[in-house]
DNA sequence: GCCCAGGTGAAGC
DNA sequence: GCTTCACATGGG
């Protein structure tokens, strides 16, 4: 089944390759991807998004939902710091959104990514939804096609099982947190209705959930626009924008970036994490290349 | 071989 | 409070 949209502004790659999410992969100009127990290939072009579905869908909204398609980009991108950082970021990076995920997957995902480069988490999940989880229809002549592993599946599954998804060390944290999930200890479903603090708080009790990843968390999939995770990326292009030659120690830069960034700042960070890891690779090397402007170079 | 990767938790000052 | 270190695994 096969449906337009037509979303302004949208820049799907940038979007579905940023590290919001771990399931989608590209065949050409298209995404092949899972969403919920949905196969999906999504294809940009002309300023359209065409999704096609292995079963008939009457009701499309778990797709616009996940896409954010009805999402004001502008109004967001208005919120933003009127500073020549930011302004270099949003002009590189047009079009680029922050999906609305499932919690469990998100949160799932993020606990594998620590000390992982975006590709291997990649593998990480894919071996963990081929070895637990659900088979959901695919078109004849695409791989087959797996659900996203429940908690409960998970907590019964063992840490010795886990690591022949090439987690490593972070099993007995996927392992504990699929358990607090699942004996109902920790409702996902509720974070979205509590103050971000307060659901900040709740997932830190979690196993193998720290700042970042809840706040990971709590953007990507609880809708809270204001969480700023801070990573090794973020950090080096704060130090780099906005503190050139000074020592700022990780909580400081957490500090300013939530004054700075302001309501949308989790978009912000977006953008900058983006920005600073596509525009490295056509950096020539040997050289670094010169981003944004911090008044030493400007 | 070395260093690093969308970190966290425990142990040391 | 802060800093340092181990934790698996793979890529450059």
């Amino acid at each position: 089944m096969k449906r337009v949209f037509s979303p302004p502004d949208y820049d799907l790659a940038a979007t579905l390759s940023s590290g919001q999410s771990f399931r989608w992969r590209r065949h050409g100009h298209s995404w092949d991807g899972v969403i919920g127990t949905q196969w999906a290939r999504l294809t940009p072009g002309g300023g359209t998004i065409t999704a096609e579905t292995a079963t008939p869908v009457a009701d499309w909204q778990w797709l616009v939902r996940y896409l954010q398609l009805e999402a004001d980009l502008n109004a967001v991108l208005r919120t933003f710091p009127d500073d020549e950082p930011m302004r270099a970021a949003v002009k590189e990076c047009h079009g680029l959104r922050l999906l609305q995920q499932d919690p469990w997957e998100c949160l799932a995902s993020f606990i594998l990514s620590s000390t992982k480069q975006i590709v291997q988490i990649e593998q990480i999940t894919r071996l963990l939804c081929e070895r637990y989880g659900q088979p959901v229809p695919a078109p004849a002549g695409v791989a087959p096609a797996f659900a996203f592993p429940s908690p409960s599946r998970l907590a019964s599954a063992g840490e010795a099982d886990l690591r022949t998804c090439k987690m490593g060390f972070r099993a007995p944290y996927l392992l504990g947190t699929a358990r607090a999930v699942d004996s109902g200890q920790l409702d996902l479903e509720q974070l979205q209705r509590m103050s971000l603090e307060e659901a900040r708080e709740r997932l830190l009790q979690l196993p193998g959930v720290g700042r970042k990843i809840a706040d990971c968390v709590l953007l990507f999939s609880c809708g809270f626009a204001r969480a700023f995770p801070v990573d090794v990326w973020i950090m080096k292009a704060l130090r780099h924008l906005y503190f050139p030659r000074r020592r700022v120690g990780r909580k400081r830069l957490q500090q300013f970036a939530e004054e700075h960034f302001g309501p949308c700042g989790g978009y912000a960070q977006q953008y900058l994490f983006h920005y600073m890891r596509t525009r490295r690779k056509d950096a020539p090397p040997g050289r670094k290349q010169s981003i944004g402007v911090t008044g030493t170079n400007a």
